[in-house]
DNA sequence: CGATACGTAAACAAGT
DNA sequence: AACTTGTTTACGTATC
């Protein structure tokens, strides 16, 4: 009976976290639609939130081919798997994927290279704000004038056409192009502006530092957050003269010519050519002189006599090839195949492209569904990034690497987010929601040591650890051990190594964020684990009663545990998703086993090699697959969602399960250092949370929620323990 | 499939 | 009486 309860509590909860998700997106959506409205004047809010998208489509693009780049085999996999778990979503999952590849610390660059400056902010507000104005007539004028061109191309084609009417053809191509350009200026200020409109307003803003909590105040909505910065650096490369030639496109992007007639110039891949690209869309290529691409960049006099020149010969070409369309240049399309995140459909020539596009990758509901929900992802990773980035920062440790962790030879950065993100996510921000089933996670958690230290009292084992504490006190993860590691550590990091119930109650509380809720579930299991285990002894003390730990026993039953399990790496796939995850994971396995093996991180990396190697990229496949969807009814299912599901973002399994082998060596080898533990393999993360299940539909939309706990949950009194609260800080 | 570990819920008792 | 602290039992889930 209790059970159904929980499993129905847990429901509820993820149905909470749901909807406040979805009462998040929606509210970003509004508030991107109201600034829409208020800048623009009534552009459809529709526009607004479908530009954004599709920046972030491009960004993800930009990612994944960076990705293809930079990691040649690794990134490469995880795609696929995902893809394969979950068919439908392949866009979203191909979007993520990007945002995984990027390691934290491209990604902090990105964010410290593309924060605006309110200087910059009001001037791109106050320019847009003037094109504006223009556009209306440009475009109007632009259409016109495109019709004429696409007219005179047209009678071109046919054999005997007149030298004037070719002339006039220039000049119409000319004028075009610098309409064209102008309009993609205006648009691409436009764009800006929104994002910066949303940013402004916090709706992309993720929270950055604890998503779980929304505790500290003044991040949230601090404007430069905002942004995530892949969307800044599009945003920042379209507008600046980003646009302009070539960026990077001239190999990769011609595209941004803006042959889709659009003139997207780079920037609204879609929507340009559906809406506003007019008539182009039926043949936006003919329309469309590629020089937009150019021509967008500056826009300047010089450049479009060169321009000029070159559509010129370009529309020659054009005329020789007819409909060629120049090999119309898209964002979306390259090398005779769609772009479109997951796509990747075969198009001879351009205007197969097109009629695909919009046959395909129109902006319906679905692939703006698909757009937010990549937003969302991308939210997500920033949310991550920033919990990960604040406490590697905070702590000057390398970031990823924290003394051996084989945790990711191949990305060292890698670790953040992989996808497990998506799923992962939910339960992050929005997280623990729900307390939650029943015994979902699980053991192996054990094996682990925390060497966590909570603030004052104890001393940090392992310093490297500090990080993962950090993360844990602020994000709103269940940390992935046993109430009984936990209690343990508890109770060593303490002074005299002796504590009192509510003393283990505070570490709790302070120490990790997801017990400040639900706090009657957890210490239950606290009062439970303490009475249930031999290794807790009571001591009967002047004051009271405190608990210490017999570390004989605590070991015999860890051993126990070790000695059996190395199949644990089995559950790498599942688990792979997360990043970070690893360092806490692994630095707490590390700390303990390794205590005395620092030293040797050799034997750490050895172990791991083998076993660690694929999975970390097998991350995203795997967890997400698992937390997503995968697991399907319960939680647990597929990944056994063990504990930190809602961290998600960091755990690698595989990287603990590399500890776990090599940890496990440790252990056999026998060095057990008195008080800790061998620790043994990692067990997979699990994460309470659960978030997974939300529906399979939308998982992706879990991603987007919830940043700040939802209140609900507490049931608690959790509030009652004010002074957790506090001690986080 | 059984044993075990774990988490959760709850009943109950004793103490404050 | 209400709450805290401990103990114990039961049950579900996951892993071995």
């Amino acid at each position: 009976m209790m059970m159904q309860e929980s499993a129905t509590e847990t429901i509820s909860n993820s149905s909470m976290s749901q909807n406040g998700m979805s009462t998040l997106s929606s509210s970003q959506l509004e508030a991107g639609s109201r600034d829409g409205r208020s800048s623009a004047g009534d552009t459809s809010s529709e526009v607004s939130t479908v530009e954004l998208l599709h920046l972030q489509q491009q960004q993800a693009l930009q990612a994944a081919r960076q990705l293809l780049l930079q990691q040649p085999g690794s990134g490469l996999k995880s795609p696929k798997s995902q893809d394969k778990q979950r068919p439908l979503q392949v866009p979203v999952s191909v979007a993520m994927m990007s945002p995984q590849v990027i390691t934290p610390q491209q990604m902090q660059q990105i964010l410290q290279q593309q924060v605006l400056s309110p200087q910059q902010l009001q001037a791109l507000l106050q320019q847009q704000q003037a094109v504006m104005l223009q556009q209306q007539h440009l475009q109007e004028f632009y259409k016109k004038q495109q019709e004429q061109l696409h007219l005179q191309l047209l009678q071109q084609q046919h054999p005997g056409k007149q030298v004037k009417e070719q002339q006039q053809q220039q000049q119409l191509a000319a004028q075009q192009l610098v309409f064209q350009q102008q309009l993609l200026q205006m648009q691409q200020l436009q764009q800006q502006q929104h994002l910066l409109n949303m940013q402004r307003q916090g709706l992309l803003s993720l929270p950055g530092p604890a998503p779980g909590q929304a505790a500290l105040p003044g991040q949230t909505l601090q404007p430069p957050a905002g942004l995530s910065p892949a969307e800044l650096q599009q945003l920042w490369k379209d507008v600046t003269g980003g646009n302009g030639h070539g960026m990077e496109d001239n190999g990769i992007k011609h595209n941004s010519s803006g042959s889709t007639g659009g003139g997207n110039g780079g920037g609204l891949d879609l929507s340009t050519n559906n809406s506003s690209s007019t008539t182009s869309s039926s043949n936006p290529a003919k329309a469309s002189p590629p020089l937009s691409h150019h021509s967008i960049a500056n826009g300047q006099s010089p450049i479009l006599n060169h321009r000029r020149e070159r559509e010129r010969e370009r529309e020659r070409e054009r005329e020789s090839s007819l409909h060629e369309e120049s090999g119309g240049t898209h964002p979306l399309y390259g090398h005779g195949v769609c772009k479109w995140p997951g796509c990747e459909k075969l198009c001879e020539d351009f205007g197969q492209f097109l009629k695909h596009l919009n046959s395909e990758h129109a902006l319906d509901d679905r692939s703006t569904a698909q757009c937010r929900v990549q937003m969302q992802v991308v939210q997500q990773l920033e949310i991550q990034l920033n919990l990960v980035s604040s406490v590697t920062m905070s702590k000057n440790l390398p970031p990823a690497s924290p003394p051996n962790l084989p945790q990711t030879p191949t990305t060292p950065t890698a670790p953040i987010t992989p996808m497990a993100a998506m799923p992962q996510v939910p339960s992050v921000l929005g997280g623990a929601n729900v307390p939650s089933m029943g015994a979902m996670r699980r053991r192996h958690s054990d094996k682990y040591s925390m060497p966590l230290s909570s603030g004052g009292d104890t001393v940090f084992i392992f310093p490297e650890i500090a990080p993962n504490y950090e993360f844990y006190k602020n994000a709103d993860v269940r940390p992935p051990f046993t109430y009984a590691t936990l209690i343990r550590q508890a109770i060593i990091d303490s002074a005299e190594h002796q504590l009192t119930l509510n003393e283990i109650y505070s570490w709790f509380t302070r120490t990790f964020a997801y017990f400040r809720r639900n706090a009657a579930t957890w210490k239950n299991a606290v009062r439970h684990n303490l009475s249930l285990h031999k290794c807790f002894v009571r001591v009967e003390n002047v004051k009271g009663a405190v608990w210490t730990v017999d570390e004989v026993e605590y070991q015999k039953r860890r051993s126990q545990k070790i000695t059996g399990s190395p199949s644990l790496v089995k559950n790498l796939p599942s688990s792979l998703g997360y990043g970070t995850a690893l360092n806490a994971s692994l630095q707490a396995a590390l700390a303990e086993t390794s205590l005395p093996l620092l030293g040797t991180p050799g034997l750490m990396n050895s172990g791991s090699t083998g076993p660690m190697g694929g999975s970390c990229h097998g991350l995203l496949g795997g967890d997400a697959s698992g937390l997503l969807g995968g697991s399907p009814p319960g939680l647990l299912g597929g990944s056994p969602p063990g504990m930190l599901s809602g961290s998600p973002p960091m755990l690698m399994q595989s990287a603990h399960e590399e500890l776990n082998g090599s940890l496990d060596h440790l252990d056999t080898n026998g060095h057990g250092s008195p008080g800790y533990s061998p620790s043994a393999h990692m067990p997979p993360i699990h994460v309470k949370e659960e978030p997974l299940n939300m529906d399979d539909d939308d998982c992706p939309m879990s991603l987007v929620t919830t940043a700040n706990h939802s209140p609900e949950l507490d049931d608690d009194r959790e509030l009652e323990e004010g002074n957790l609260s506090e001690d986080l800080e």
